[in-house]
DNA sequence: TCAGGTACCGAATAATTTTTCGGTATGGAT
DNA sequence: ATCCATACCGAAAAATTATTCGGTACCTGA
């Protein structure tokens, strides 16, 4: 018996392609903090608390509201206590544990190449924009 | 001898972390489109005109842009050809190539969960949100 | 009854990314 | 001189995501 209210999610203007695994993919797991949260829970971090202190560079909101999509996703359980004080633990469900591994690939592609990738980004120029066609820009082909 | 502009890039707020693996990864590779460019880049798509003739789910501009900073980080190089019509290739850098198996990792976990998540995304709330605490969620720990 | 720790939530705002729109430039063919 | 296909680009607008702010609720010990 409970009193409860549903909150409609954000509704999509553009329709996105679930059909594309690496779109599903980044949907569950790819948002700012998701990594982060799944990696210190993997460590053993369960408990929001645990995750507030041990994840300082977000605020306790984020981390709350990317907590419950982990779990509608399926990646993530919930067991909540009713002792005091009020307990909560998250844990990884299968689906979940079956990211630790890509995770583990993307940030070792990330760490190897973060030194040049690094140098680019602080040179302030995203793209080489705005050039107006002139001097050779590599090999001449085609 | 050329005449040029550089247009400043968007300048962030909020400073990114990188010397965290995967947000490396992600500013370089994890943008809406660039797996695709990626992708029909290595399948053997080389001349923009063929990239916006593939990938008819977004604007030349988009992909153009993309494609820009891909070269920027190094993923991929461009020849410039000078005879007629213009013609332009990219391809994969040793950098570039080296994303491939991520892609392929996150193409798999998200072609082997898409019912899923469809199901899930579908449902309309994305989360559980608004609920106000009253029954037993689950077991009870702590 | 009140403070204190834990776990949440909604709504507004800010930041960021994506998209649209309307251009420029080149060189050959007509 | 105009048109075509190619390859770009800037600026504004729209869409999406992240963050901040100010709450509620529960239980217990002081």
């Amino acid at each position: 018996m409970g009193t409860f209210t549903l909150k409609k999610m954000y509704e999509r203007k553009i329709q996105e392609d679930l059909d594309c695994g690496i779109s599903v993919a980044m949907k569950v797991f790819g948002a700012k903090w998701k990594p982060c949260i799944i990696d210190a829970i993997s460590r053993g971090a369960r408990r929001p608390s645990e995750l507030h202190r041990e994840i300082t560079t977000t605020s306790a909101r984020v981390i709350d509201m990317q907590l419950s999509e982990l779990v509608t996703y399926g990646v993530l359980s919930k067991k909540t206590g009713t002792g005091f004080p009020l307990c909560v633990e998250y844990s990884l469900t299968p689906m979940g544990e079956s990211i630790l591994p890509i995770l583990a690939h993307l940030s070792a592609w990330g760490l190897k190449n973060k030194e040049v990738v690094k140098k680019i980004a602080q040179n302030g120029q995203e793209a080489p924009a705005g050039k107006k066609r002139s001097w050779n820009e590599l090999s001449t082909i085609c």
